[in-house]
DNA sequence: CGACCCATGTAAGCAGTTACATGATTGC
DNA sequence: GCAATCATGTAACTGCTTACATGGGTCG
């Protein structure tokens, strides 16, 4: 019943690379992953414990500099568990865009605040898509340096080339919009006089 | 507190267009507005009630041919609420692909399964897309008899217009993903002789 | 001395999903 | 007679989010 819970995954996704504390999660989510999935401390600790209560995961504390130091790991059996979970086809993810909602019921707002609000996505989409760029970029120099060639680096380099695919979709989309309607709008006013 | 309820406004922006039951309105989830947005009745029936006390709609009971129907019209005041929430530039929302997830930790599964997966995907994107494209297909064709021309069609069209350029992104991103990893693949096993 | 990073966790609570329960009508 | 569609709901449950709580170290 319910959703999977699809954290465990990613927390052994993450722990598949190198052992790691919850808060080194969290970290690696923000940093390295953040376009495509967000963890939050609320769901990485139970999980994590639900995780070693399964021996998915072992944990050592250590102190270093006086500070406590959750330090979990990866076990064969999770190690199995995770290529299960790798070796299955996702299932077509359903999201609910909020955004196309608004869209699809806008007739009651004026036409010049729709176009306002593509106009601000649009500027976004576009500001997260030089960094995405720029990301891109830094990984090709790496390449050519052969400073990061390990294996799976190409898996790692495929989601950044999908944020970037998707963000242009978004951007053309906007633009094909808005000339749609400052089109239809103009069609309007004619037809109002 | 928590997330704020997006099916309140779903509800609601359904019974600006017309009038309708709590069946009405997954059915029109399932029809028409599905590739960004799905309801179900475990959630329907509850906010409806709680929409009803909020007096954003009102309920009308109706017995046709032996079947209850409880029909809920938008109230006044529900179309401000409505009016207020489109003119919110919608948060940026961030989905979590599970695809993405495991394609970024999947170099522990063998290269030929995960192009195998791949092609598998841009399939499926292949069909909807078909079935996206017969749908423009039919709104150009009512745009020209000028049978469908009433205020709004433009913003439900841009709708299906992301629909269909997103699916062309993720059909370019798996082939060239599929490309790369064959690169890399084919050149792994170069140097492993 | 205040801001920021490191570090770990709990509690409350809502959103949303799935399964269950029920029954009439229509059409093959 | 059986499947599909119409029609309304409830119950159980989980996933995830947000806010709260706490405390040490470092750097300007």
């Amino acid at each position: 019943m319910a959703k999977e819970n699809k954290t465990k995954y990613a927390i052994l996704g993450v722990l598949s690379l190198k052992p790691a504390s919850g808060y080194d999660i969290k970290k690696f989510c923000d940093e390295t992953i953040a376009h495509f999935w967000q963890e939050n401390y609320g769901h990485i600790y139970p999980v994590l414990k639900q995780l070693e209560e399964e021996q998915w995961v072992e944990k050592k504390t250590e102190i270093s500099e006086g500070k406590l130091k959750h330090v979990y790991s990866i076990t064969a059996r999770g190690r199995e568990r995770l290529v299960e979970w790798l070796s299955v086809q996702p299932e077509v993810t359903k999201p609910r865009y909020e955004f196309l909602l608004k869209m699809f019921f806008s007739k009651d707002i004026p036409a010049q605040m729709v176009i306002q609000r593509l106009n601000e996505s649009k500027i976004l989409c576009q500001s997260i898509l030089k960094q995405y760029e720029s990301m891109e970029q830094k990984i090709k120099m790496g390449l050519a340096n052969k400073t990061c060639l390990e294996s799976g680096w190409a898996y790692r380099y495929s989601t950044l080339r999908y944020g970037i695919l998707d963000l242009k979709a978004k951007i053309a989309w906007c633009d094909e919009t808005i000339a749609l309607i400052n089109r239809v709008s103009n069609q309007d006013e004619e037809e109002g006089l």
